[in-house]
DNA sequence: CTAGAATCGGAGTTGTGACTCCGATTACAC
DNA sequence: GTGTAATCGGAGTCACAACTCCGATTCTAG
């Protein structure tokens, strides 16, 4: 189960290199679109197209590992979350919070759709505890009545990834936040 | 303003070709995403190549001549439901009915941002009817209290895109179904 | 039926982007 | 400082998809 290579600790420039290919792509993705080129990418680093390849070994690869990190830091934002004092607040916020981040998020769902990626085995680890973050984020606001009992994860990922879509598509600011307040209300209880 | 060339009337056969380009090429992009190659789409339809761009100097052209001929049946159906006798229901069911037909909604989404193409401007006289036969819907549903006064055109705009993703992202049949009720909840006058 | 124009088909061109390879360079142990 | 193994860089390869071109084919007017 465990891979057996040690995996020795990389080499200092290695390191800043892999982080920095990294932090750029996110961007470079985020901008772009999930067709931008490796060698765009490798540009903005600063670095030759060989040393992406050495880090990430195919395109996918990078990819996957910038929604992985992505995936984690949306993990522990819920999971801090979820141990707040007024779980209904605390849910909307995690809402708002990822529809803000959304074109990185779309690019996710693009990415993972367009190569046919199996989005639960690429990212089965990190996403199992993200799914377990929102599972306790959703169910601790359904146990005082701020949501509706009939949702379940599943939903709430299918209206995070359709919130995002829909800002992203609204445009202007106030047109984003009536726009957003459909999805908060409708994921209110119905009829008090 | 109206062009100049008079325009004869296409030959038999290509006039088939044309219209069975079309619709084969609305299934591939629907099935396979705007990625799809016209190759592929040749090959279905059961021409050659250069068939493909005798009528559709490129692909864009083609994609944009797809998505003209879905935003006019989309109009079509929103004006026939415009006059119904009762503007909420038809509202609803209008909402639905986009949504259901999520795919190739999304691929229209997914081809003009990646594209980079001015929606208003390639679609301007068709979106411009989509858009008024939406306004009316919007309108007299907002005007019966079915659907919350602060929403307008772009905002539904938004919230149809967003909806289909969302259905498209739900998986089975169910979660479909109870995401949607979001959707139609939050969009009904708040707390009346 | 025939002439001739419109249309078709698909091999070939061109451009782009993912990925490879290996000599040059650099970090780290001693 | 020096040896050496890890890393870097980017020219070159390969595959694929959009688009062109022109001889072969098909439609239609007469």
């Amino acid at each position: 189960m465990a891979s057996g290579a040690p995996v020795r600790p990389l080499r200092a420039d290695a390191r800043r290199n892999r982080e920095r290919l990294l932090a750029v792509a996110e961007e470079v993705f985020a901008a772009k679109g999930t067709g931008a080129s490796t060698e765009e990418i490798a540009r903005q680093a600063g670095v030759g197209i060989g040393t992406v390849f050495r880090h990430f070994p195919t395109k996918e690869a990078l990819l996957a590992a910038v929604f992985l990190g992505r995936f984690e830091r949306l993990g522990e934002q819920a999971r801090a979350l979820s141990t707040a004092a007024e779980p209904g607040p605390a849910f909307f916020e995690f809402f708002t919070l990822v529809v803000d981040q959304a074109p990185a998020k779309n690019a996710f769902a693009d990415a993972m759709e367009q190569a046919g990626v199996d989005v639960q085995g690429v990212t089965s680890g990190i996403a199992g505890e993200l799914t377990a973050a929102l599972e306790e984020l959703l169910g601790r606001a359904q146990a005082v009545g701020a949501v509706r009992a009939d949702l379940g994860v599943a939903e709430l990922k299918a209206l995070l990834v359709g919130a995002s879509r829909a800002v992203e598509f609204a445009g202007d600011r106030e047109a984003c936040a009536r726009t957003l307040a459909v999805f908060v209300d409708g994921m209110r209880p119905t009829g008090g």
